[in-house]
DNA sequence: CAAATATAATTGTTATATCAATAAAATGAA
DNA sequence: TTCATTTTATTGATATAACAATTATATTTG
């Protein structure tokens, strides 16, 4: 019989899941109320304020829906304030506020100490080629 | 400036989301009307019939709640049946339906197919690697 | 035994994922 | 310019995740 850990897409749904229960438990611990995918988000938009909400739903991974709705959620906590675009109104100016690039800014020691402390053991060669075959998941799994 | 694509736990959530994405299409297409996770769920119960809903959520990594939820969806698809357990009344007895059995052992070749497609190019001895840095990762986030 | 505690499961709430349907504005072609 | 098409975003429905509160039953302890 074949057992749930031997099974590789098992332990990778599981690592991404602890890691991503490890990172919220700390960011909540240090006062930032933020979702882990909130901060993703905030983050795509922070880096690349021109791209509408589909290029920052790329950007991140995330649906369509699921970016509306955390962008919806990111401008009632004040994290952004949404106005029509100049120049197209099918579009949203996203603007952050002074409080967004504060927390991003002083939240990333702890997500550098969480990485730090999840990838305890693994060496920086081993880690790249861990990146590299999870990249040829990806690419395998989206020309599939 | 840090890219999201540079972020390994972001390529992580992202490999297995490109997984999930692919298999279940993939199921879907082949006519079985079940998620991810409601195969994972139904697996674990079939695997450990004697198990209490709380196993099975620890052994599908998942939530007690979701497990519940699952359940009755399960239960109302016809892959289950529940009843009181005959020895503790605050238990359930989960019993499924041979529509289970079945669809588990046909979703077996299309499953290995799977794994195998998103896969390609990975050797065995890189897999096992990669399946030890990530129990790696696994133990270093719960025991922080 | 009775009261306190522990265990098993459910329910409620909020956040996110996915898919489908819809609305509004922009663009392109006749 | 007008009509069809495309683009951008929202909304609705269902599934799952996480956390808290609750219910029912079992077990332990005094």
């Amino acid at each position: 019989m074949e057992r749930l850990d031997d099974i590789f897409f098992y332990t990778l749904e599981k690592s991404i899941k602890s890691y991503r229960q490890f990172a919220q438990r700390a960011m909540l611990k240090q006062g930032f109320k933020l979702t882990i995918d909130q901060w993703l988000v905030l983050k795509a938009i922070m880096d690349n304020p021109d791209w509408n909400q589909q290029a920052i739903a790329d950007a991140s991974f995330k649906d369509f829906a699921s970016v509306t709705r955390i962008i919806e959620l990111l401008v009632k906590k004040g994290f952004l304030t949404r106005a029509i675009h100049p120049t197209d109104r099918r579009r949203f100016l996203l603007t952050p506020m002074p409080k967004a690039e504060q927390d991003l800014k002083a939240m990333r020691p702890i997500t550098e100490q969480n990485r730090k402390t999840a990838l305890k053991g693994i060496s920086e060669e081993q880690l790249a080629l861990l990146h590299q075959y999870l990249t040829r998941i990806i690419e395998n799994c989206q020309n599939s």
